[in-house]
DNA sequence: AGTTAGCACTCCGCCCGTGAGAGTGCTAAC
DNA sequence: GTTAGCACTCTCACGGGCGGAGTGCTAACT
């Protein structure tokens, strides 16, 4: 017999990493437990229904697969899966086809940056069957590119202020008494020739320059503290907006069938703090981070798997897209998937950046 | 017996029209087909349960309930809820604790307007437990505020065109060969000097003119064809986000349990066309407007009812606030909140374009 | 005429036992 | 170390029986 019970941390040797493998492909693809029958019968390992049956005993000792009752077929552990990811990740790359199909849309967006992210998001989905995710690259420090100020009515006028990396942000001003739009006019002339080009930091030493400084017009003190403040705000954000795309081939899988565990689902994605924490954890890291189902603290993420990369970094910006998709997931695809794209966000990035 | 068969599209008595509103309200509360015994219990109508038994086969004869089975109790039709929603939609108004509540709430962000339409949904969403849905209003037709060219690389240059309400839209423009920024610069101040202010039709002319001008430099030319273009796509497109906040209290409904009934609603909100369009024949109405389920062509919204308003309509801009939930919905609560708070964005907008 | 008590009837949902099927773990032979 | 064989376990699907909820009808009452 093959059992060696309470095997230590040693190497699995290849036949039962091979049985592993078989028995998370066939699981991915069937969403039912694998019994050593159906192994030898669609993998043909060359060994009888019984050997594979003391092979699945030791890796369920080790850890790596389950059994949901005494008769049924087994399922993978979140370590089966981790093993597995860690063994085949580095090896992945995206099929030719595929590559030439998304290299292809993203020529369609080439000048619109807008929609970049939300074609990586939309592709993503599309070609793993599972959720896409992406978020804007958000550089690290931002610039001030020019501000637009613009009266509405007498009693408030609109801040505009465009940032260097292209997002823009606005705000009303409430004003205390009526003013012209000439005089409007002046303070914006002022505040874009003293501000624009700085980062927040700058920003926020010429302000207090200006604020000391009494030739400063009242409104223009006021209106350069908004800026700053802005400027600070979204500095300290760590993402601003994660798009998603294709949540209903979720929605599909088996094991979401009874809505509580969706529910789950989408209150993870609805959490910006725990996105934000992510990317946070993900940016040093180089490659595509698998993080598997509860391997993760919060309970919601229990029956779901990322696959994320950033990209941006060495423009000193930093977005993430991803993957997300049910723990039982082609992982294969979704790796080389979110590898490849992310790569290619980084190629126009830095066109942007540079 | 009071039994008429075949009966006209006349009025309702007043009994049996108080005999469906006790039947709608106890089965939006409890989800359950509601039996006769079961009404004079919990609504004391002062008659007996044969009595009500007589008019809810009349009330079924007319279309307005139906059995789920022989010995279940009734539930609403569409019909029913159209006659219950039109019988009490005038007179109502939200309690004013939750007036209150929803006015502090909006005046912590008085002066974010970006923020307005998020708070809308998110503030529907949690007043009447379904999903809150929420665009930004967008003006007829646009007018350009500014433009920002910044060199990215000497292969690329960002045009950044922030409009007069607020929007912002921003593309690569790849270059032929390098410019300095200086020469971007001026390029950018010959545009602002002769477009800004102008609508879509009014930037069309003087492009016209502009590129029959041969001292206009040819990256001129090109850019404020770039620009009229994105113009006068934001004019020809009819929404351009609509925002949703409160998803998950959809969900939790026992009627969406099953996943299948949940997609089709999902792929509903992902259509954009079928929103647009929506907002399109909304246009005309004043008041609030609910379309209760199947009433509505496709079949995905089977299940859910809409209720909507438009807002800002008075400055020339459109937005749209609203609820989408189970058909089965407190349609009071929802009519009121919707009516409260397109109301309130209505206020915020005025100010704003004034 | 309208209202009501009484009652037979219908149909769903639930429990329970049964049997087939799938897959395991163990033993003994190769 | 591998494999055939076999007993054992557990799930799932099916079907019958039963209680309960609620109806529709009839006949009596106001």
């Amino acid at each position: 017999m093959a059992r060696r019970k309470n095997r230590p941390a040693t190497q699995l040797d290849p036949r039962s990493q091979a049985i592993l493998r078989a028995v998370i492909e066939e699981y991915v693809s069937t969403a039912q437990p694998v019994g050593s029958q159906a192994l030898v019968d669609r993998f043909g390992l060359g060994v009888s229904s019984a050997t594979v049956r003391n092979v699945m005993a030791d890796l369920e000792d080790a850890g790596y697969l389950t059994h949901p009752h005494t008769s049924a077929g087994r399922v993978p552990t979140d370590a089966g899966y981790r093993l597995y990811v860690e063994s085949i990740a580095p090896g992945i790359s995206l099929a030719p086809v595929e590559r030439l199909m998304i290299r292809h849309q993203f020529g369609q967006v080439e000048f619109a940056s807008e929609q970049w992210f939300r074609l990586a998001a939309a592709t993503i989905a599309g070609v793993t069957h599972a959720a896409g995710l992406a978020t804007p690259a958000k550089p690290r420090s931002c610039r001030l590119r020019h501000i637009d100020l613009v009266a509405n009515s007498t009693r408030t006028a609109s801040l505009v202020v465009v940032l260097a990396e292209g997002s823009v942000k606005q705000e009303l001003i409430p004003l205390d008494q009526p003013y012209e739009q000439g005089q409007l006019d002046d303070v914006e002339r002022l505040l874009n020739v003293e501000l624009a080009g700085r980062s927040a930091r700058q920003v926020a030493n010429r302000v207090e320059q200006l604020a000391a400084d009494p030739r400063t017009p009242a409104l223009g003190v006021r209106i350069s503290g908004r800026i700053e403040r802005i400027m600070r705000d979204v500095d300290a954000a760590s993402i601003e907006d994660v798009f998603s795309d294709g949540l209903l081939n979720v929605m599909e899988a088996p094991e979401f069938s009874q809505s509580e565990k969706l529910r789950r689902v989408f209150a993870v994605l609805q959490n910006r703090d725990y996105l934000g924490s992510l990317v946070r954890r993900l940016a040093e890291a180089d490659d595509v981070q698998v993080l598997i189902g509860a391997e993760n603290e919060p309970a919601e993420m229990q029956d779901v798997s990322l696959v994320l990369a950033t990209y941006g970094r060495s423009t000193g910006a930093l977005g993430v897209v991803g993957v997300l998709g049910p723990t039982r997931m082609a992982y294969p695809q979704a790796i080389g998937t979110v590898r490849y794209v992310s790569g290619l966000m980084n190629e126009l990035v830095e066109q942007l950046h540079r």
